[in-house]
DNA sequence: GATATAATTTATAGTAATTCTAAATTGTGG
DNA sequence: CCACAATTTAGAATTACTATAAATTATATC
């Protein structure tokens, strides 16, 4: 069985500090697989965090994107949403509703002409209807 | 061997006006696999088109891109780039330099899961270091 | 445990890509 | 060639995000 390490634990071994505002946003992240953007995880926060501001959600956001704590998806519309999941998957947008679907696919690897790249990250991402919108055809 | 159609033909073909900025922007993405933006688009082509206005560059690019007559690339950073090339095709993303660059690959196909979904368009982007921002060790 | 210091948070102002609006212009069917 | 709807245009408005600088906080060291 796997040892699940606690937020906490899992930015210390990144090597970044323990803040209250890294713990509850990372932890946040863990318990919302929703695809929030910054300003949905700081509408959803606020209330109990009053303190907590925008930009230390969009700062605290990039690092744990930077140490690879999470992952960023830049939907169609060029809006940044954030995943707790970092194993690669492949995302759905619904042009309709804005939900973004999880699905399971697998990066192709980069070809010849690109050797020598340094790959940072990779994103496969659809759009179109959901299923749902879909079928209250729109 | 193929029918090469002009810009007008294929306006026509897609069935909407054929104006002069339409024209004129569709070709110049014909010409120019550079995956510019709209910004880009405009101040290349303002000094020799001077009653050109940006607004209609966004308008133009939006309505090519919902003709299916180019496609829409949304970097990392969230900006859109408009591409003639609509068959699929993946595009690696530099963070130093920015540029962008096309490669071969094939979309994966929809998990069960989106059966009953609208797929409109498909992205693959990866970003990191381009070989050559690389090699110079940033 | 107290403290020094650098990292982080915070509020607010600023930026830039994109969208909106409404008047002027233009393409196309009849 | 005319009517009329579609498109273009300039400029204002919006909005996601970034920058700034002062206040706060985490942690290494004593």
């Amino acid at each position: 069985m796997s040892i699940e390490l606690s937020a906490t634990d899992r930015l210390r071994e990144a090597g970044i500090r323990v803040t209250v505002p890294r713990l509850l946003i990372f932890q946040y992240l863990i318990d919302n697989r929703t695809h929030p953007t910054c300003d949905r995880i700081y509408s959803d926060l606020k209330d109990s965090n009053p303190s907590l501001s925008l930009a230390t959600v969009y700062n605290v956001t990039e690092k744990l994107a930077e140490e690879r704590l999470v992952t960023v998806i830049v939907s169609p519309d060029g809006e940044r949403h954030y995943d707790s999941v970092t194993d690669f998957h492949g995302h759905f947008y619904c042009d309709q509703c804005g939900s973004i679907y999880d699905f399971k696919c697998r990066p192709d690897k980069m070809p010849e002409c690109l050797k020598g790249a340094v790959v940072k990250s990779v994103s496969y991402i659809a759009r179109g209807f959901c299923p749902e919108c879909a079928g209250n055809h729109s």
